[in-house]
DNA sequence: ACTTATAATCGTAAATCTACGATATTAAAA
DNA sequence: TTTTAATATCGTAGATTTACGATTATAAGT
């Protein structure tokens, strides 16, 4: 049996002060997320740079076991920056366009936005 | 009972696939996870508006507790983002321009590069 | 039908993250 | 000197992340 949270309504609370934050804000921390670790920014290239989608060759090129890669994947097509369909015995990604202009507006924007203030205004 | 992994150095290897990437997506993966929660982002920005530099003000403007925005604040601090000065009784953090630019840099290198591709060969 | 190949999922362990209250620390104010 | 205010740090609990091997599911090939 998982998903045995017990969690008290005190504990719950404590722990989900994401929902205090801006519903933008959060999606772009969960973006960011996506890209904090180096094998999923690796398996986005490799899924870019190909011409066909990917399966299996993703995990060929990772240092990592199948099924940390598959982990991975499953992580990515959660957050919906990757797209799954399966082809046979074996199953296919690619990214999904869209969801990625959502992320790079959303970086662009704030990283834009910090550059124009911090230009403006030095402090230190 | 089952497997008992022995092995202290294995187990701790296990672990730390991290330095198998290259530095680059290393360091572009600290910097995603700096930005991978709301809080650290709001931070960024409260420094960024600001004329002066500031201190506890933070956490006047954050849901969280005085020593969990001290702990993100030290993040931030450690990855080189915001560098931080005592100015007597109180601390002025500001953000690490150098530092941002090559966040900043590393970003868009990605980004760009996945889109070029992702318009060149489109596959699903 | 049996075997093989591919990939998802399960179970688990260690590490890290998030969050808080409590406790220092330290400079200024009284 | 004593008190106050602002922060940093410590200890800790619970959640999440990262990683692996083992298992399962399924389609394809023999």
């Amino acid at each position: 049996m998982k998903n045995n949270r017990k969690a008290t309504i005190l504990n719950a609370m404590a722990l989900n002060k994401k929902t205090q934050f801006s519903p933008l804000e959060v999606r772009l921390a969960d973006f960011a997320k996506a890209l904090s670790h180096p094998a999923r920014v690796a398996i986005l290239r490799v899924l870019a740079e190909r011409q066909t989608c990917v399966c299996g060759e993703i995990v060929a090129v990772l240092p990592l076991a199948q099924s940390t890669v598959s982990q991975h994947l499953k992580d990515l097509k959660e957050l919906g920056l990757i797209k799954g369909e399966i082809d046979g015995t074996r199953s296919c990604y690619c990214i999904d366009w869209n969801a990625f202009q959502e992320m790079k507006n959303l970086f662009q924007n704030l990283l834009g936005t910090l550059d124009e203030m911090g230009t403006k205004n030095g402090c230190c």
